[in-house]
This record gives C-alpha cells, sequence and structure tokens, in this order.
DNA sequence: TTTAATAACTGGTATGACCAGTTGACCATC
DNA sequence: GATGGTCAACTGGTCATACCAGTTATTAAA
C-alpha cells in the first residue's frame, strides 16, 4: 500500500489550473476574450480575490493579456509563454503522454547537453570534480536498479549545468527537468541503453578533470543520441501507427509556386 | 518627436518587482522566511489582496515558497525558476547589463541555432520556405540599417524556430529573445559582423528548402561562431579589467586532494 | 519526560464597497 | 463629414473587515 501526500490545492490554484488547461489545449483560441471577472466569479462559485490570483499568474505565464477597464483576452502561448509551461503541455486531457512534446523534450536536451558538458570541463572548480567522482561512483553501485540510475543522472546533469556556469543553461534545465520527470517513469525502458552506459559518464567526467571541453562535448554527443535513438524510435512507431490528423499532404512535396 | 505609451503599474506589479529584486540580487537568500502577508502590507502600505497577488507571481516563478498555515520563505531560483527570470537577472540594480548573464545567453543561443536549422529543414512546410525567403529579402534590402537588421534576423530565427515543430524551442526562444531584447541595441555594434553576413541567412534558407538537415545546421553553427566570437572578446576584455571579485584562486589548478 | 490541549501565529476565503480606465453611443461644434 | 465633449455602462484595480483553516510554540496535564 503506497500513499502519497494528498494534494491541496487553494481556490486560485484550481482556477489557475482551469483556465490555463482551456487555453493550452486550444479550447481558447488566441484573441478570444475571457468573460469578466465577476462573471468568473458567478460561474466558478469562488469569491473575486481568488480569481484575480488566478489570472495575474495566467498573465505572467504569457497565457493572456489583461488590460485595465478593457476586458483580457487569451495570448497565443507559442509565441508569448517560456519554458514552464512545457509540463502543462506534456499531458493530454486524458492523462496519457503527447508524444510531439516528449520528442521536443528529448531533442532539446541533446542539443544542450554537449555544450554544457563542454563549458563545464572548461570552468569546473576542483571541488566539482570530486563531486562527479562520487556521482558516477554512486550510479555503479546502483548499476541494477533504472529507476534509480535515472535519477542519479538527472542529478549528474544537474551538477554537470551547475559546473558550466551558464545561467541560461541552468534555467533551462530546470524547466526541461520538471517536464522531464514528468515521464520519467514511462521513458525508463526506452532509455536503459542510455542508463546502463557508465562508462560514457565516466568519460565525461574524466575529460571536465582533464578540462578538455571538445572530448566532454563529443562524449555526451555520443551519449544523448545512443540514447535518444530509441524514444525517437518509439516516437517514430507510434505515430505511423495513429495517423488521425493526417489531414494535409505528407512529406516529398516541392515548392507551391 | 517620438513618443511612447506611459507605463502604468499596478500595485500587485510594483509589490512583485520589489521583492523579486531583493531576491534575484541576493539580498534575501534561500532560506529566509518572508515577512508575513499582513506584516508586508504594514511596510508597503497597500490591501493584502495586491500582496497576495504579487506573493502568488513569486511563488509561480519559482522564488519563493509559500505553505498554508507556515509561512513563506525564499527558495534558491538557480533551482527553481525558468528561463524567463534571465530578463529581471540581466540588469543589475544600477541598470547595467551583467556580462555573465549576457554571455550565458549567447552560448545558449550558438548551442541551440544549428539543431533548430537542422529540424527546420526536416519539417519545414513549403509555405514556409516562401516566408523564408521574404525575410532574406527584406534583409537585403535593409542593409545599411544595423538595427532594423537585427529586428529581421531576431524574426528569422523565429520563423525557424516554428519551422522545426519543436514546441521546447520555441518557448526557449521566447525566454531567450525576452531577455535578448533588453540588451539588443547595447550589442549592435558587437553583432554587426553577423548581422551583415547575408550569405549566411541566404545558405541557411536555401538548405532549409533542400531539406538538408546538416547543411543547415552547418550554416547556422558558422554563422553563430563568427557572430558570437566579437561578444565573448568583448565579455572577456571587460572581465579582465575589473576583476573586483577575484576573492578565491583563478585557473591552472589541479585537484585537490 | 511525555503527551495533549491551547493560544498565537501563519496563509486562505468571503463580502461589499468604491476607485479608475475603456468603450461606445450620443450630441454639439466647427 | 470630421472633430471633440459628455455620459452611462461596462471593464479591471484597490480597499477594509471579517472569518476560516493550517502550523507552530507554548503550556498544562498525565
Amino acid at each position: 500500500m503506497r500513499l502519497k501526500p494528498v494534494a491541496r490545492k487553494s481556490l486560485s490554484d484550481a482556477v489557475f489550473e482551469q483556465l490555463s488547461q482551456e487555453i493550452v489545449h486550444g479550447r481558447m483560441r488566441p484573441g478570444t476574450p475571457l468573460p469578466s471577472e465577476r462573471a468568473l466569479c458567478d460561474v466558478l462559485r469562488v469569491n473575486r480575490g481568488a480569481v484575480r490570483e488566478a489570472l495575474k499568474r495566467l498573465s505572467q505565464a504569457g497565457l493572456i493579456a489583461i488590460q485595465h477597464g478593457g476586458g483580457t483576452r487569451v495570448l497565443d502561448f507559442k509565441q508569448t509563454a517560456s519554458l514552464d509551461l512545457l509540463n502543462r503541455l506534456l499531458f493530454h486531457h486524458d492523462g496519457t503522454v503527447d508524444l510531439r512534446v516528449a520528442r521536443s523534450v528529448m531533442e532539446m536536451r541533446a542539443a544542450m547537453a554537449p555544450d554544457i558538458a563542454r563549458l563545464a570541463a572548461l570552468r569546473r572548480s576542483p571541488g566539482q570534480v570530486l563531486q562527479l567522482d562520487e556521482m558516477v561512483a554512486a550510479m555503479a553501485a546502483q548499476e541494477q536498479d533504472l529507476l534509480a540510475l535515472q535519477v542519479l543522472a538527472l542529478q549528474f546533469w544537474d551538477l554537470l549545468t551547475v559546473c558550466s556556469e551558464n545561467i541560461a543553461y541552468q534555467l533551462a534545465f530546470n524547466g526541461l527537468r520538471h517536464s522531464y520527470e514528468g515521464m520519467r517513469e514511462a521513458l525508463v525502458e526506452v532509455m536503459s541503453e542510455e542508463l546502463r552506459d557508465l562508462a560514457a559518464y565516466r568519460r565525461i567526467a574524466d575529460a571536465v578533470r582533464r578540462k578538455d571541453g571538445e572530448g566532454a562535448g563529443q562524449s555526451a554527443q555520443a551519449l544523448m543520441q545512443h540514447g535518444s535513438r530509441g524514444i525517437l524510435q518509439l516516437l517514430a512507431a507510434l505515430e505511423s501507427s495513429t495517423d488521425d490528423q493526417a489531414a494535409n499532404g505528407e512529406e516529398d512535396d516541392d515548392d507551391e509556386q
């Protein structure tokens, strides 16, 4: 019997959740005016303060635009939202994972990792080298447990990102991690090849010790490649079997003129 | 006579601004408990609703953690915030640009651009090819005006990111763009070499037309490299001339053991 | 010493009033 | 016909005052 802490949501959280889902899943198109705050109070049966707190958060997240006296309208979140929206986009309303979003996350991960490793090698402190060694040792000790390896791998990359001394990478990593953790357990099998490749993590850590930026980058790229392969294959297979939205033309087109 | 819309901030915006600056600039360390909502009302001379709206936004931005009944404390934003915090980090309290943050943005940009171009080449629609052509043509027409070129280049990359059909890249690009626009005019000179290299943009657009992912990626990498060079040199020069916080040891160390 | 009740915090919700900005209809003016 | 003023009916923004709900340190009882 595995019990989890009961989720406790404040009213404004619930309002935020409902409205953001409506917007993100396309039930409220960009440009659509939102009901007035007082109208939302009526519909949602909460006080105006709760509604306002939620609207302020939606505004900050880039989902809506509020104008004093003029009303509130839905924005195109693809142009205005930031990475922390990923975990909301990751799941369909039925709880299944949106594979296009998952693929996006894996692609971005693969592009960033080599440069993170490269910079980490150039800028790491001596103490961080030791931390990386401990990390790799911990992974070697957990070689059997894929889930534990996955967590450790995440921590490994977290540490490497800190070593890179690049605040943009750190913040982007935070956003990616939040969404990645949402699908982590679902991916543990397809990523087993990457997770078990302890030698690759070793190579990265060694290159970082040598301050060998290129070596670290290449090792990271190799690790990402043979790790992402399985996922991309899985996604391609699932996509070809679910051609439900294939309304428009497919590949091998030429310029229409 | 160039007039701009007058800036109008709501109270909760002002509160959010003040508190986030306090946190981001390190005057409130992670773990520090915030004053209670009622205490903040007293200090800031605003009603509790305004304070609560601001706190909810700070919580969503990953800067604080609110616990019902338990109080509110400051988080380590480097571990919990997302990319949209960049534009707040970019400026010191005196208004000058934080060069470490600027360097981070340029590095991340350089790492993402080649993969964005690669994916765009693989997934673009015929219509998007035409849009890219128009974009390059518009840049050729503005060859003299660096500021206009900079704006167009930003739009070029925006379009390319849309072509990549990678939602993570799109969201990350939004975050980077917001911070980039904050330092855009300051960088126009150092980036002139990149902005004037219309042939490179042409090469990328052509590779995208040919669905040549590798070609597009390489062209993008080349463009980024010779564009970022000037900036990194500038940053290195400025850093070496301002060695004020060089309390700890410098390079060429070895493992302490 | 341990445990249970409690008082004094904390944040969360509710209500009703009023201030302030926007919009559109209407109207006088030019 | 175009311009600018007036006004009513929206919209969001601010405020004060309750009270509910959860946490924590204190205190009294076992």
